[in-house]
DNA sequence: CGACATTAAATGTAGGTACATATATTTGCA
DNA sequence: TGCAAATATATGTACCTACATTTAATGTCG
């Protein structure tokens, strides 16, 4: 659907205005999507992600930090939802024994097999992005980076 | 900064993996920007989304339906964000006579006055988006929208 | 007319984001 | 050594999202 009928907003004040909607939008509309896939394994997105990264490290541990630092939203509150994943047994926190102030943060074998689960039910098909060809995808890296830019 | 850096990530798995991710990534790191922005006037994204919709209406009301149909996030509480946004002083509810179970919403002059305040200080600026050319803007409203056409 | 579905908004709850502050541990240096 | 600064995480608060449920008013149709 055009943007203009999502939000019902028929003329936009200039292109730059409706790129700006237009991205924020998809953003959402990709995010909303990829939660929906989740719920039925009991997880939210940024749940996942974290239990990503975990695996990545996996059999090493993780620390909070490590996670921030990973993690797209880097303002969130990692220590809160690793609390959730460990009250489902999906990762283990301990002290590290090197430094006493950091947290070891491990992926459990049941943290293992949810994701194997995930993986084999082709969440990731729900991308949204498979819709550009490899062209299209470069090009869209590249104006994205270029909004970023301004920094 | 490239979005490799900016995750620690050195290497992504495809092209699409990395679109995927700096799609979700730049619209967080725009939305942050203007969240940021705003909160010198003590409102938050929502609530100044939902004011620009009002004064569009002014001096029409608009009913929540209405709001929640223009806003960008469906699924947002548009109810409670017009709670806040009448502590504030800066909206007013009313029962709407035609029919009692819809409300009206119409912001205020003080509403107005913020709003004016914010226009002049150029906080759409922040908008990271200009750094596109017109023709850069095209291409990624299109491609945004080809994102989309999935559904 | 009256029961029942529909519609409009509000409310409840779980979880997330943003940001400030607190607590515990380690490090650095006078 | 001892004490301030830095580091790692946790906690508090306000606000937001997602989604289910509730309450009230209106429409509809036998």
């Amino acid at each position: 659907m055009r943007i203009e009928d999502e939000i019902k907003q028929p003329i936009f004040r200039s292109e730059l205005q409706k790129a700006h909607i237009n991205l924020i939008f998809t953003a959402g509309w990709l995010q909303l999507r990829q939660a929906t896939a989740f719920k039925c394994f009991g997880l939210t997105l940024p749940q996942f992600n974290i239990l990503r990264i975990l695996r990545g490290q996996h059999p090493l541990p993780a620390t909070v930090a490590l996670l921030i630092e990973r993690m797209l939203d880097k303002t969130s509150n990692a220590s809160r939802i690793v609390d959730r994943l460990e009250e489902k047994k999906l990762v283990t926190r301990t002290v590290c024994p090197a430094n006493r102030r950091a947290v070891d943060i491990r992926i459990t074998p049941a943290g293992l097999t949810l994701l194997e689960q995930i993986d084999a039910a082709g969440v990731d098909q729900v991308s949204g992005l498979s819709q550009l060809e490899e062209e299209e995808l470069r090009q869209l890296n590249h104006l994205l980076d270029k909004i970023r830019s301004a920094d």
